[in-house]
Order: structure tokens, then C-alpha cells, then sequence
DNA sequence: TTCCTTGTTGCAACTAAGTTGCATTTATAT
DNA sequence: ATATAAATGCAACTTAGTTGCAACAAGGAA
């Protein structure tokens, strides 16, 4: 599914702002934050976070804390927990671990701990 | 145990300040922010921040972000997951849920969604 | 195509979390 | 008792994220 779908199929307005903004999180394969993105984007930042948030609300992207007090943020398209250390602030994708809770909805799940090469 | 002991068992510095911190995380039985403690406690909030720190290196406690965007202190007297709702931003803590990543330490587990009421 | 409505954007000002440098004070080992 | 290293309070700062408002653009209807 191409970036204009994803909009369209939401029925919120399909502008230039939005299309490069998840243009910047497909090909990126991993969570970024607002620092990570903001030298590629020429919106202002309320325009960023405002859309972040109308994304995050409608099921397109997930956002999560890491370790260095940062938001990142990802597309939703295969959704999977991520792993982030404590120690050196990488962040992983677990693709293989499943929570499941009866009576829940689980979106998004973040281990924290140390990884294999800060144990 | 008593804070006391917690204190001096990772060897740092019995202050006043460090007593009152994490008796009133030992009191509260769920994960509190800045914001709930600020106003029982008379230390600087560059003191409190600088405990956190020190007791979350040390393995006193733990902290995540909840979905309103504050981080959530917690006392790591019997490590638990964490569930938090992307709706009413209720924080629960999920007993039951264990999580074991061979070759990682797992220290927290934060799971977003939409809780029994929200669903 | 043109017009209209409504949602979106940029700007600027703001809030609040969290950090840092520094001078002073306090806990603890000797 | 005293030395010393760590902890504290204060103030100034950084940066994420929010808000109100006026200008603007997307997309549907005529």
C-alpha cells in the first residue's frame, strides 16, 4: 500500500505535509524521533506533531519512549514490540514476540532492559 | 525491608531527601510522576531528578512513560509489566505477565492499548 | 471551472519536564 | 573530631510538546 493510500483510506485530507512525513517513516525501516526527522521535513513542528498525533489516533504509526527520554515513531504496517537499552539506547524490533490479553487491545508493547551486548 | 536498608544495601548516601522519596513510592502501591509527588516533597526538583537517576542506576526503581506524555516512578520491590490505555490513561500493572528474551536482562515491560473499559 | 466549507498550516508565544554549573551543606569513614 | 566526597538548593537553561489565531489549501458541490 503506497503513502497516498494510507491517507485516503483514514478520509483525512491528503496534503503535502502528511505525504512527506510518511514518506520519511516508510523508507526509514525504524523508529525515528521528532530530532531524527526535523533537518528532512520543512514543516514547523506543530504542524509535525499535530500530525503525528492525528496518525497515531487513526492507527497509521505507534509511538514509544526510549531510554533518552525521546518519542519514536513508526509505521504500523507489521506491527511488533521493540527492545530498548537501558544501557547504550539502541532500539530493536522483537519481530517474533506476541502479547496477547483477554479483554484487551494490545498496540504496542517496549521491553526495557540491557541487550545482548551490554549484559 | 525497610527504606533504610534498600538505602544502604546499593551503598550510597542516607539523606533525608532519598528517605522521603521513596517512602512515599513505597506508600503509594502504583507508579506515581513528578507532577503526583511534587507537592509532598520539599526537595528541589534537580534533587529529585538526580535521586531518580541514582536509584533507577542502582536498580531501586523503575520508570516508564505513560500515554499523557509524564514518566511513572515505581519501586522495583516485585518486578511487573504495565499496562497503559491510549483512551483514559489508566496505568495497571499486569502481575501475571512474564517475559524472558534469551541473552537479554529484562528490567520493565510497557504495554500500550485499550484497556476493558475502553475497548 | 469556480465557489464554499472545513480542515490544515505557519507563526509566535507559551508550558512543563528535565538538565547543568556552582557554591554550600551533609553523611560517613578514618 | 575532622576530612572528603557526595548530595543539596538555587537559578538559569534546553528542548519537547501545546495552543490560539489568522492565512491558506484540499476536495466536494454546483
Amino acid at each position: 500500500m503506497n503513502i497516498d493510500e494510507i491517507i485516503k483510506n483514514k478520509h483525512i485530507k491528503l496534503t503535502s505535509a502528511r505525504i512527506a512525513l510518511l514518506e520519511i517513516l516508510k523508507l526509514a525501516h525504524k523508529p525515528l524521533s521528532y530530532e531524527d526527522i526535523k533537518s528532512d521535513i520543512s514543516m514547523d513542528k506543530a504542524t509535525f506533531y499535530r500530525n503525528i498525533a492525528k496518525f497515531e489516533e487513526q492507527g497509521i504509526l505507534n509511538s514509544f519512549e526510549s531510554n533518552d527520554k525521546k518519542r519514536y515513531f513508526e509505521l504500523r504496517l507489521i506491527p511488533h514490540a521493540h527492545f530498548v537499552c537501558v544501557n547504550c539506547n539502541k532500539i530493536e524490533c522483537l519481530s517474533d514476540l506476541e502479547i496477547k490479553l483477554d479483554g484487551y487491545l494490545v498496540n504496542n508493547v517496549i521491553v526495557n532492559g540491557k541487550c545482548m551486548d551490554c549484559v
